[in-house]
DNA sequence: TACTAAGTTGATTCTTTTTGTCAACATTAG
DNA sequence: CTAATGTTGACAAAAAGAATCAACTTAGTA
């Protein structure tokens, strides 16, 4: 049950762009500084936020990139859908077509309540509600951090 | 954020053990020809159940797998943590020294959130529950499954 | 116009985890 | 004694995860 790299570093780019939305475009250079990340990898996280119209790229000198909604509109379920796919434990959660015992098996059932109870976590929780909690724990990011 | 095999068939190995109580030590022959997984697949996949006294193995002819407790006192969140190790989606929502950006890190907060929602569900789950909520689908297993 | 600083895309690679299999062994009933 | 079972550890194939690299496109600016 654990999450991948994707989830974990594409929500905290997310993060990261929204506390930084006021200096207009922000490169990937500097998103993968503060997060710690590299910058090829966090390139291709960041390619199906694109997609999906949750972020806007800029290419060229000055370039960067940026939220296409206010924060307080990107949902964390969102989010995690499109950087991970289904948060099901399990795939015939989805599609009980996958498994010819989807019918009688109780245990999905079990699986799917534990779908429902992740999801209602991050339906219920914005960019903008980690904007606000990260601004009351201070020290938003590394940049303090010069060694 | 997927299951693996291991909780998926380890579950439904505790549950078909449930089961099939009353008939005395069930042998993971049987429970692997129902549970459609292969027999020295399961035989790892008990191993950790047997060292955390959820169930006792018997071996020998006419011997086989029995469950300690009774099913109603098998939580699925001591299963799927035997089996599984902890569901928490980071490891670093366990043991904040894993990561440096911890104490300032709000995205972990929202992970620790989703690992209790998570364990809300399995704490609140037994075997028993299982069990009766697969004599009402019927099907218990694919006994009457002959091609 | 050239140059430079960006993002884009696809191929590739390395590592780890998952999902098993196999063989040798230990134990027990009959 | 023998057959049926569980135990253990080594091994391995396949998949997923976690990147890296290179070639390319785009856009600002000197």
């Amino acid at each position: 049950m654990k999450l991948s790299t994707k989830g974990r570093y594409g929500v905290r780019a997310l993060l990261d762009l929204a506390l930084h939305q006021d200096e207009g475009l922000v490169p990937l250079k500097d998103i993968a500084r503060r997060q710690e990340v590299s910058l090829p990898y966090l390139e291709h996280l960041i390619t199906p936020l694109v997609a999906a119209g949750l972020v806007k790229s800029t290419r060229g000198a000055r370039g960067g990139v940026s939220l296409v909604k206010p924060p307080s509109e990107i949902k964390l379920s969102e989010a995690v859908q499109l950087l991970e796919g289904s948060i099901a434990p399990v795939d015939c959660v989805n599609d009980p077509k996958l498994c010819h015992r989807s019918a009688y098996c109780v245990t999905r059932d079990i699986w799917s309540e534990m779908k429902n109870a992740m999801s209602q976590v991050l339906d219920s929780t914005t960019i903008q509600d980690l904007v606000e909690r990260q601004r009351q724990k201070g020290q938003p990011e590394t940049e303090m951090y010069h060694i």
